[in-house]
DNA sequence: CTAACTGCAAATTCTTTGCATTAGT
DNA sequence: ACTAATGCAAAGAATTTGCAGTTAG
Protein backbone atom coordinates (compact mmCIF):
# COMPACT_ATOMS: atom_id res chain seq x y z
CA UNK A 1 0.00 0.00 0.00
CA UNK A 2 2.43 2.72 -1.11
CA UNK A 3 2.08 6.35 -0.02
CA UNK A 4 -0.32 5.26 2.73
CA UNK A 5 1.73 5.42 5.53
CA UNK A 6 1.70 8.83 5.65
CA UNK A 7 -1.86 9.04 6.39
CA UNK A 8 -1.70 7.20 10.45
CA UNK A 9 -3.50 9.67 12.11
CA UNK A 10 -2.01 11.66 14.72
CA UNK A 11 -1.76 10.15 18.02
CA UNK A 12 -4.22 12.66 20.00
CA UNK A 13 -7.39 11.70 17.43
CA UNK A 14 -8.74 8.83 19.81
CA UNK A 15 -8.59 11.52 22.78
CA UNK A 16 -10.94 13.10 20.66
CA UNK A 17 -13.12 10.18 19.29
CA UNK A 18 -13.09 8.47 22.50
CA UNK A 19 -14.86 11.23 24.22
CA UNK A 20 -17.33 11.57 21.52
CA UNK A 21 -15.74 15.06 20.47
CA UNK A 22 -14.83 15.76 16.98
CA UNK A 23 -11.77 16.47 15.15
CA UNK A 24 -11.90 20.19 13.57
CA UNK A 25 -9.56 22.32 11.69
CA UNK A 26 -9.63 24.54 14.66
CA UNK A 27 -8.75 22.01 17.01
CA UNK A 28 -6.37 20.14 14.98
CA UNK A 29 -4.36 24.15 13.96
CA UNK A 30 -3.86 25.05 17.74
CA UNK A 31 -2.70 21.50 18.96
CA UNK A 32 -0.70 22.25 15.81
CA UNK A 33 0.77 25.53 17.28
CA UNK A 34 1.42 23.84 20.85
CA UNK A 35 3.26 20.94 19.18
CA UNK A 36 5.77 23.42 17.57
CA UNK A 37 6.68 25.82 20.28
CA UNK A 38 8.23 25.16 23.45
CA UNK A 39 7.18 28.45 24.73
CA UNK A 40 4.54 29.47 27.04
CA UNK A 41 1.49 30.72 24.75
CA UNK A 42 -1.35 32.49 26.09
CA UNK A 43 -5.07 32.37 24.47
CA UNK A 44 -4.07 35.16 22.22
CA UNK A 45 -0.64 34.32 21.64
CA UNK A 46 -2.30 31.26 19.99
CA UNK A 47 -5.22 33.14 18.19
CA UNK A 48 -2.55 35.30 16.50
CA UNK A 49 -0.37 32.27 15.64
CA UNK A 50 -3.52 30.27 14.29
CA UNK A 51 -5.12 33.58 12.87
CA UNK A 52 -1.94 33.62 10.00
CA UNK A 53 -3.03 30.30 8.24
CA UNK A 54 -7.15 30.04 9.36
CA UNK A 55 -8.23 34.18 9.51
CA UNK A 56 -11.92 32.54 9.80
CA UNK A 57 -11.11 31.37 13.59
CA UNK A 58 -11.97 33.54 16.50
CA UNK A 59 -10.68 34.07 19.52
CA UNK A 60 -13.58 32.49 21.42
CA UNK A 61 -13.09 28.99 19.69
CA UNK A 62 -9.07 29.71 21.11
CA UNK A 63 -10.82 29.77 24.26
CA UNK A 64 -13.30 27.04 24.07
CA UNK A 65 -10.85 24.88 22.91
CA UNK A 66 -7.93 25.19 25.28
CA UNK A 67 -11.13 24.19 28.08
CA UNK A 68 -11.48 21.31 26.20
CA UNK A 69 -8.13 20.19 25.48
CA UNK A 70 -7.28 20.95 29.08
CA UNK A 71 -10.34 18.86 30.04
CA UNK A 72 -9.00 15.88 28.10
CA UNK A 73 -5.66 16.26 29.32
CA UNK A 74 -3.77 17.34 26.03
CA UNK A 75 -2.55 20.38 27.58
CA UNK A 76 -1.72 22.09 30.85
CA UNK A 77 -3.04 25.47 31.78
CA UNK A 78 -0.42 27.63 33.87
CA UNK A 79 -0.59 30.47 35.59
CA UNK A 80 2.86 32.37 35.74
CA UNK A 81 1.74 36.07 37.31
CA UNK A 82 1.05 38.40 34.59
CA UNK A 83 -2.55 37.70 34.18
CA UNK A 84 -3.45 35.35 31.72
CA UNK A 85 -3.26 32.01 31.57
CA UNK A 86 -0.74 30.41 29.16
CA UNK A 87 -0.59 26.71 27.99
CA UNK A 88 1.47 23.93 26.93
CA UNK A 89 1.46 20.55 25.45
CA UNK A 90 0.59 18.06 28.14
CA UNK A 91 3.58 14.99 29.09
CA UNK A 92 2.36 12.37 27.32
CA UNK A 93 3.60 9.82 24.44
CA UNK A 94 4.45 12.35 21.83
CA UNK A 95 4.42 14.99 24.48
CA UNK A 96 6.54 17.23 26.81
CA UNK A 97 9.15 15.49 29.68
CA UNK A 98 7.44 15.89 32.79
CA UNK A 99 9.56 19.46 34.13
CA UNK A 100 8.56 22.47 36.50
CA UNK A 101 9.30 26.20 35.89
CA UNK A 102 11.90 29.18 36.37
CA UNK A 103 9.53 32.14 36.26
CA UNK A 104 11.06 35.72 35.72
CA UNK A 105 9.25 38.23 38.17
CA UNK A 106 10.49 41.14 36.17
CA UNK A 107 10.05 40.33 32.49
CA UNK A 108 7.84 37.03 32.67
CA UNK A 109 10.10 34.80 31.41
CA UNK A 110 9.88 31.60 31.85
CA UNK A 111 12.66 28.89 31.80
CA UNK A 112 11.38 24.76 32.16
CA UNK A 113 13.70 22.80 33.69
CA UNK A 114 14.12 18.96 33.76
CA UNK A 115 16.98 18.90 36.22
CA UNK A 116 16.37 17.33 40.03
CA UNK A 117 12.75 16.33 38.77
CA UNK A 118 12.99 12.90 39.39
CA UNK A 119 14.21 13.80 43.39
CA UNK A 120 11.42 16.24 43.24
CA UNK A 121 8.95 13.77 42.40
CA UNK A 122 10.58 11.24 44.67
CA UNK A 123 9.59 13.31 47.59
CA UNK A 124 6.15 14.63 46.04
CA UNK A 125 5.84 11.18 46.24
CA UNK A 126 5.84 10.80 49.76
CA UNK A 127 4.56 13.59 50.62
CA UNK A 128 1.06 13.39 48.37
CA UNK A 129 0.61 9.67 50.65
CA UNK A 130 1.54 11.43 53.74
CA UNK A 131 -1.02 14.19 53.30
CA UNK A 132 -3.62 11.84 51.79
CA UNK A 133 -3.87 10.07 54.55
CA UNK A 134 -3.64 12.67 57.27
CA UNK A 135 -6.12 15.37 55.84
CA UNK A 136 -7.96 12.50 53.73
CA UNK A 137 -7.05 14.43 50.64
CA UNK A 138 -6.99 12.52 46.90
CA UNK A 139 -4.12 14.17 45.54
CA UNK A 140 -4.27 14.37 42.05
CA UNK A 141 -1.72 16.41 41.03
CA UNK A 142 0.99 19.48 41.69
CA UNK A 143 2.49 22.28 40.98
CA UNK A 144 6.61 23.43 41.49
CA UNK A 145 7.73 26.55 40.42
CA UNK A 146 10.54 29.35 41.49
CA UNK A 147 10.20 32.71 40.56
CA UNK A 148 13.56 35.09 41.04
CA UNK A 149 15.20 37.18 38.02
CA UNK A 150 16.49 36.44 35.02
CA UNK A 151 19.93 36.49 33.55
CA UNK A 152 18.87 39.47 30.89
CA UNK A 153 17.02 41.09 33.63
CA UNK A 154 19.87 41.92 36.33
CA UNK B 1 5.64 55.32 83.04
CA UNK B 2 2.38 53.57 83.74
CA UNK B 3 0.30 52.41 81.17
CA UNK B 4 2.75 53.31 77.99
CA UNK B 5 4.14 50.18 77.90
CA UNK B 6 0.88 49.39 76.12
CA UNK B 7 1.65 51.56 73.38
CA UNK B 8 4.55 50.20 71.67
CA UNK B 9 4.08 50.09 67.97
CA UNK B 10 2.90 47.28 65.76
CA UNK B 11 6.40 45.51 64.72
CA UNK B 12 5.54 46.37 60.96
CA UNK B 13 5.57 49.86 61.20
CA UNK B 14 8.88 50.31 60.34
CA UNK B 15 8.44 48.29 57.10
CA UNK B 16 6.30 51.30 56.45
CA UNK B 17 8.40 54.09 57.45
CA UNK B 18 11.65 52.74 56.46
CA UNK B 19 10.28 52.89 52.67
CA UNK B 20 8.47 56.49 53.13
CA UNK B 21 5.27 54.83 53.03
CA UNK B 22 2.39 56.51 55.57
CA UNK B 23 0.62 54.19 58.23
CA UNK B 24 -2.97 55.04 57.84
CA UNK B 25 -6.32 53.81 59.04
CA UNK B 26 -6.78 51.82 56.26
CA UNK B 27 -3.79 49.85 56.04
CA UNK B 28 -4.16 49.15 59.70
CA UNK B 29 -7.33 47.61 59.41
CA UNK B 30 -6.45 45.43 56.63
CA UNK B 31 -3.40 44.18 58.41
CA UNK B 32 -5.63 43.48 61.14
CA UNK B 33 -8.26 42.14 59.48
CA UNK B 34 -5.22 39.47 57.29
CA UNK B 35 -3.56 39.07 61.33
CA UNK B 36 -6.77 37.76 62.59
CA UNK B 37 -7.46 35.26 60.01
CA UNK B 38 -5.92 31.59 59.47
CA UNK B 39 -7.79 32.30 55.32
CA UNK B 40 -7.01 33.34 52.39
CA UNK B 41 -9.17 35.74 51.59
CA UNK B 42 -9.66 38.07 48.18
CA UNK B 43 -9.69 41.49 47.81
CA UNK B 44 -13.47 41.58 47.92
CA UNK B 45 -13.47 39.72 51.05
CA UNK B 46 -11.25 41.90 53.12
CA UNK B 47 -13.34 45.08 51.58
CA UNK B 48 -16.50 43.24 53.20
CA UNK B 49 -14.87 42.31 56.29
CA UNK B 50 -13.25 46.04 57.08
CA UNK B 51 -16.66 47.90 55.63
CA UNK B 52 -18.02 46.43 58.66
CA UNK B 53 -16.34 48.70 60.97
CA UNK B 54 -14.55 51.64 58.25
CA UNK B 55 -17.87 51.86 55.97
CA UNK B 56 -15.71 54.85 53.96
CA UNK B 57 -12.62 52.64 53.06
CA UNK B 58 -13.41 51.68 49.23
CA UNK B 59 -12.82 48.64 47.31
CA UNK B 60 -9.60 50.17 45.60
CA UNK B 61 -7.57 51.38 48.36
CA UNK B 62 -7.78 47.70 49.29
CA UNK B 63 -6.39 46.60 45.87
CA UNK B 64 -3.90 49.51 46.66
CA UNK B 65 -3.22 48.81 49.63
CA UNK B 66 -2.79 45.20 48.99
CA UNK B 67 -0.11 45.78 46.04
CA UNK B 68 1.83 47.62 48.81
CA UNK B 69 1.50 45.23 51.34
CA UNK B 70 2.61 42.42 48.72
CA UNK B 71 5.34 44.86 47.71
CA UNK B 72 7.18 45.48 51.12
CA UNK B 73 6.67 41.96 51.71
CA UNK B 74 4.17 41.93 54.89
CA UNK B 75 1.73 39.62 52.99
CA UNK B 76 2.09 37.21 50.15
CA UNK B 77 -0.59 36.82 47.08
CA UNK B 78 -1.60 33.64 45.75
CA UNK B 79 -3.62 32.35 43.01
CA UNK B 80 -5.72 29.04 44.23
CA UNK B 81 -7.19 28.90 40.21
CA UNK B 82 -10.93 30.24 40.90
CA UNK B 83 -10.16 33.47 38.77
CA UNK B 84 -9.22 36.28 42.01
CA UNK B 85 -6.08 36.79 43.80
CA UNK B 86 -6.13 35.50 47.46
CA UNK B 87 -3.74 37.01 50.21
CA UNK B 88 -2.36 36.11 53.42
CA UNK B 89 0.30 37.65 55.70
CA UNK B 90 4.07 36.41 55.27
CA UNK B 91 6.30 34.80 56.85
CA UNK B 92 7.67 36.99 59.34
CA UNK B 93 8.83 37.75 63.23
CA UNK B 94 5.01 37.74 64.03
CA UNK B 95 3.79 36.22 60.89
CA UNK B 96 2.92 32.62 59.58
CA UNK B 97 5.44 29.79 59.56
CA UNK B 98 6.85 28.52 56.81
CA UNK B 99 3.79 26.69 54.92
CA UNK B 100 2.51 25.03 51.83
CA UNK B 101 -0.76 24.62 50.25
CA UNK B 102 -3.43 22.12 49.40
CA UNK B 103 -5.81 23.26 47.07
CA UNK B 104 -9.64 21.48 46.87
CA UNK B 105 -9.98 21.68 43.33
CA UNK B 106 -14.08 21.26 43.70
CA UNK B 107 -14.99 23.64 46.45
CA UNK B 108 -11.76 25.69 46.39
CA UNK B 109 -11.02 25.32 49.83
CA UNK B 110 -7.43 25.45 50.86
CA UNK B 111 -5.54 23.56 53.73
CA UNK B 112 -2.40 24.82 55.13
CA UNK B 113 0.60 22.21 55.62
CA UNK B 114 3.48 22.22 57.45
CA UNK B 115 4.41 18.87 57.19
CA UNK B 116 7.61 17.53 55.40
CA UNK B 117 8.44 21.55 55.16
CA UNK B 118 11.50 20.81 55.99
CA UNK B 119 12.57 17.81 53.89
CA UNK B 120 11.06 19.91 51.17
CA UNK B 121 12.82 23.47 52.21
CA UNK B 122 16.50 21.13 52.02
CA UNK B 123 15.57 20.23 48.78
CA UNK B 124 14.30 23.07 47.49
CA UNK B 125 18.12 24.53 48.65
CA UNK B 126 19.80 22.60 46.72
CA UNK B 127 17.45 22.92 43.48
CA UNK B 128 17.92 26.49 43.82
CA UNK B 129 21.81 26.71 44.13
CA UNK B 130 22.11 24.02 41.33
CA UNK B 131 19.68 26.20 38.98
CA UNK B 132 20.90 29.88 39.78
CA UNK B 133 24.58 28.54 38.62
CA UNK B 134 22.95 26.47 35.68
CA UNK B 135 20.51 28.87 34.34
CA UNK B 136 22.61 32.33 35.75
CA UNK B 137 18.84 33.40 37.55
CA UNK B 138 18.43 34.54 40.92
CA UNK B 139 15.78 32.72 42.72
CA UNK B 140 13.85 34.69 45.30
CA UNK B 141 10.96 32.63 46.26
CA UNK B 142 9.34 29.42 45.59
CA UNK B 143 5.66 28.35 45.02
CA UNK B 144 4.09 24.39 45.65
CA UNK B 145 0.66 23.41 45.98
CA UNK B 146 -0.69 20.30 45.53
CA UNK B 147 -4.21 20.05 44.20
CA UNK B 148 -6.71 16.97 44.80
CA UNK B 149 -10.37 16.40 46.24
CA UNK B 150 -10.80 17.09 49.66
CA UNK B 151 -12.52 14.97 52.78
CA UNK B 152 -16.12 16.83 52.51
CA UNK B 153 -16.30 16.58 48.65
CA UNK B 154 -16.61 13.16 48.01
C1' DC C 1 2.27 72.74 54.66
C1' DT C 2 3.03 69.27 51.28
C1' DA C 3 3.30 64.97 49.38
C1' DA C 4 1.26 60.70 50.06
C1' DC C 5 -3.17 58.63 50.25
C1' DT C 6 -8.04 57.98 49.18
C1' DG C 7 -12.83 57.58 47.02
C1' DC C 8 -15.52 57.60 43.16
C1' DA C 9 -16.58 56.57 38.56
C1' DA C 10 -14.92 55.19 34.36
C1' DA C 11 -11.76 52.43 31.82
C1' DT C 12 -9.06 48.07 30.93
C1' DT C 13 -8.16 43.37 30.42
C1' DC C 14 -9.07 38.65 30.24
C1' DT C 15 -12.59 35.38 29.72
C1' DT C 16 -17.43 33.67 29.16
C1' DT C 17 -22.12 33.43 27.14
C1' DG C 18 -26.34 33.73 23.89
C1' DC C 19 -27.77 32.73 19.65
C1' DA C 20 -28.02 32.02 14.82
C1' DT C 21 -25.06 29.53 11.40
C1' DT C 22 -21.74 26.01 9.84
C1' DA C 23 -19.59 21.68 9.49
C1' DG C 24 -18.07 16.81 11.31
C1' DT C 25 -19.52 12.00 11.18
C1' DA D 1 -29.59 14.42 8.87
C1' DC D 2 -28.34 15.40 13.50
C1' DT D 3 -25.76 17.48 16.77
C1' DA D 4 -21.52 19.34 18.10
C1' DA D 5 -18.76 23.24 17.03
C1' DT D 6 -18.19 27.99 15.61
C1' DG D 7 -18.28 33.22 15.03
C1' DC D 8 -19.82 37.45 16.41
C1' DA D 9 -21.26 40.74 19.50
C1' DA D 10 -22.42 41.55 24.02
C1' DA D 11 -21.94 40.42 28.85
C1' DG D 12 -19.14 39.44 33.07
C1' DA D 13 -15.76 39.71 36.52
C1' DA D 14 -11.48 41.19 38.59
C1' DT D 15 -8.45 44.76 38.69
C1' DT D 16 -6.52 49.46 37.32
C1' DT D 17 -6.51 54.41 36.42
C1' DG D 18 -7.60 59.62 36.34
C1' DC D 19 -8.55 63.14 39.09
C1' DA D 20 -10.10 66.09 42.70
C1' DG D 21 -10.51 66.10 47.64
C1' DT D 22 -8.39 64.43 52.23
C1' DT D 23 -4.96 63.38 55.71
C1' DA D 24 -0.51 61.88 57.92
C1' DG D 25 3.93 63.57 59.33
Amino acid sequence: MPGRYNFRPPWWHGRFRNNGYRITVARQAILDVLSKTDKHLSAEDIYFTVHKDYPNIGLTTIYRTLDLLVQIGLICKHDFGDGRARFELAEGPEGKAHHHHLVCTKCGCVIDYTDFVEEETELLKRIEEELSKKHNFNIIGHLIQFYGVCNDCR
